[in-house]
DNA sequence: GATCATTTTGAGCGATCATTCAACAATAAC
DNA sequence: GTTATTGTTGAATGATCGCTCAAAATGATC
């Protein structure tokens, strides 16, 4: 016995990601968040208590999504190391892209906020360690269908991994550029021969 | 005939630079500016014209003391590739470091700012360039030395360098960890034989 | 010590910031 | 149709923002 909510909370996170995405927290105001999601200001801290809390739910929202695309680049290969492969060959795609320019929201919240804001800087690292697990899973078992060397270290491997996606992203930020990129993967690549 | 300015221009800016460094452009106020500087608005105001001025001019001092410890770590090793070593080593243990987590100034910066401001970005990548030109040379050198495989690309191994570098220095933001670090160099530098 | 160019001072400016809240609207339950 | 409960609206709030400027202070020059 109420008045429903008049908005769909996925959609609302996922333009208020766009925004955050677009010129970082401290520079994304609260008018431009209002414009962003066609919501007025009372009804975004109904749902989201604060700016703070709605960077939050966006950040998570990006989060997952990032980790579902891992995901399914690693589940439809047609095996673990190339699923990995297929993974950083669309991620050097995708650093040639102009859009790459933005960097990856994670990264940019972390240098931003994570020192400051303690929930903000686990949060962002929780969603890293999702995904270093799914490479470091996808490397263990590369191991056992002898698919990678034995002797090649799948926990340390996956924080190579992790490193290289950083600077990936930090690549497309600075130069988006196709042939360097691949370039940079196709080096990479060639630790887990 | 004139009152002589009563601070010295490289102090205020590596202070200012600190400031900056610690929370970003839009999180430190002109306030905390003055603070830092121990100078007054207008005296700030009459050197740098601006506060985005003022960044400009941390952001080179930055750049270019990044650029001479490369370039010392370059020059005093007894080989051009040892010196490629002995910087990614370093950068290894500067990594762990607590103090790390503020990350690379000129990647936040780019990350922050580089797309909206034109300036900000083209000065970054501009000392982005330098240092990866150091890094090219010694590459190029090394070749020529024998010490690196004719089959290999200078150019092509400076990016995926600069690339390592941007991924180091967000590990460093996100999790100090010394093992770690080391672990990340170690498998990179194993693409320099 | 008088002159003069320059720097320093810090209170104050208008603009914008995140946030609030009282009035109003809409729906479910009866 | 009435009531209860929740959502929406948007103008208003106090705080903080980057920045200015008239007045005072300083020291080199003569």
């Amino acid at each position: 016995m109420a008045r429903p909510a008049g908005f769909a909370r996925e959609e609302v996170l996922e333009k208020a990601m766009q925004a955050f995405w677009d010129r970082g927290y401290c520079a994304t105001s609260m008018a431009q968040l209002v414009a962003a999601t066609e919501l007025n200001p009372g009804s975004l801290y109904a749902a989201f208590q604060s700016k703070r809390g709605l960077f939050l739910a966006a950040l998570d929202h990006y989060g997952e999504r990032s980790a579902e695309r891992i995901e399914h680049a690693l589940r439809t290969a047609e095996s673990p190391l190339q699923g990995i492969r297929s993974y950083f060959r669309q991620l050097a795609a995708y650093v040639a892209d102009p859009q790459a320019e933005r960097g990856c929201f994670l990264v940019n919240s972390v240098l931003e906020l994570g020192r400051r804001d303690a929930a903000i800087g686990a949060s962002a690292k929780r969603h890293f360690d999702v995904i270093e697990a799914k490479f470091r899973n996808a490397l263990t078992g590369a191991q056992t269908a002898g698919e990678l060397a034995p002797d090649k270290d799948p926990r340390a491997l996956a924080a190579l991994l992790m490193s290289s996606i950083w600077g990936l992203r930090v690549l497309g930020a600075t130069a988006p550029d196709a042939e360097r990129a691949r370039g940079v993967v196709r080096q990479l690549l060639q630790l887990l021969d």
